[in-house]
DNA sequence: TTATTTAGGATTGTCGACAATCTATGTCTG
DNA sequence: CAGACATAGATTGTCGACAATCCTAAATAA
């Protein structure tokens, strides 16, 4: 997220990563004059800067009445993992059957780093790689479907990025999700599809359960 | 599609129509100075209009180079058909634990009408459908997940139904297809999720597979 | 007091013009 | 003749102002 050809790109790139941070809290208002005076330009690129938000599902916009940051219900929310969980699990099934032998073979190097990371500072760090370090990254990538990786890592992925931070994990998860990210690759270099998708599809499903018993926790308050 | 409560969104409607229909070729440019002579307004809704294409994936923009219909790679929409594929069937496993007996028996009555319709015309309008009244789309409604049917509904559904023309079903097709329906409704109502999502799932790859033939026989042109 | 109405202010949608950038054509040079 | 370069034209990005709409709150009536 770096070349912005133009002002209303890199306005919506700030805006996009103030929103996930959660600097930006949701239900907020986008107001366009106050945003006008905080980045500077005019309206133009800004209007446009949050209609690509919009597009990216990140604000609602409504007609005569401005954007807010979008604020997900908790069946919103629930509704996203649960595609998250069929598209991911299909990535992974893909990937068995696509990825290069030398994808995977960079695949297990990436674990092996991981590992060492968690051995240093208690598995504090694993969950904080993003981008082209991440594990789920690199399955989604090597499963050579451009649309699915776009669903994913373009409209999916920062509003479960946003709504993350809440799913504190528990201190001994990382090591447990490295074990089973371990198990999938396996499965991945054997070119089992199905096994691979089957260990993905539950390794995803122990944060949609967390998430759930989160939400069902919240929903009393 | 018909509330346009600004002219962008109206803009928008129409020309989301005309590319939907063929009426502008994938990769024809949009000028927004030609835009702006035919459907009046100024610059400003026009821009709008196009970057909300831009959203749904009908347009492709590059910075300072102006949109394009978007003219999809046999590769890309291999992709977006497989995607469709795990998303269905998703949604089919779904309506099967989710769906009302209401919705059940009222898509029982839809069958039946489909039924008639191929008595009277042989069958050439079974596939017109479309909205509410279309198959698939109830069964999307079914899923009770509002991401799912936004992203089966709004981003998929119009690519698709823009290169839907170019596969010719067969002449026993439709007869078929309503068979293969009323199993999958057969599934539902009997609340099995794993054999409603199989049946689906079966059913949309006869589309793929008619798809990718006709590809690889394009291919060679 | 509560509900309805009605100005007032603020915000968004739209407009026309200007600046920045790209594309195409033609020229020049090797 | 091929390819790099430069200029001209057109197109897009941005700007400031005006019009249309909505939200708020004060004022009025029941």
């Amino acid at each position: 997220m770096s070349e912005a050809q133009t002002l209303a790109e890199k306005v919506f790139s700030e805006l996009a990563t103030a929103i996930v941070r959660g600097e930006l809290a949701p239900g907020e208002k986008l107001s366009e004059q106050a945003l006008v005076t905080r980045y500077g330009g005019s309206r133009a690129p800004i209007r446009e800067a949050i209609q690509k938000l919009e597009a990216r599902n990140l604000v609602v916009r409504v007609p005569h009445a401005g954007a807010r940051v979008v604020s997900l219900s908790l069946e919103e929310l629930r509704d996203i993992y649960e595609v998250r969980l069929e598209l991911e699990s299909m990535a992974c099934r893909l990937a068995a059957e696509r990825m290069s032998d030398a994808d995977i073979s960079a695949l297990e190097k990436l674990l092996e780093e991981h590992a060492r990371s968690i051995e240093a500072d208690q598995g504090l760090s694993y969950y904080q790689k993003s981008g082209n370090l991440d594990f789920h990254y690199r399955i989604i990538e090597g499963s050579k479907n451009s649309r699915l990786h776009q669903m994913l890592c373009g409209d999916l992925y920062h509003i479960i990025r946003m709504y993350r931070y809440r799913t504190s994990t528990s201190s001994e998860r990382p090591l447990q999700a490295l074990k089973e990210h371990q198990r999938i690759v396996e499965a991945i270099k054997s070119r089992d599809p199905q096994l691979a998708e089957l260990l993905m599809r539950r390794h995803i499903q122990v944060s949609l359960t967390n998430l759930e018993t989160r939400l069902a926790h919240e929903a009393r308050h």
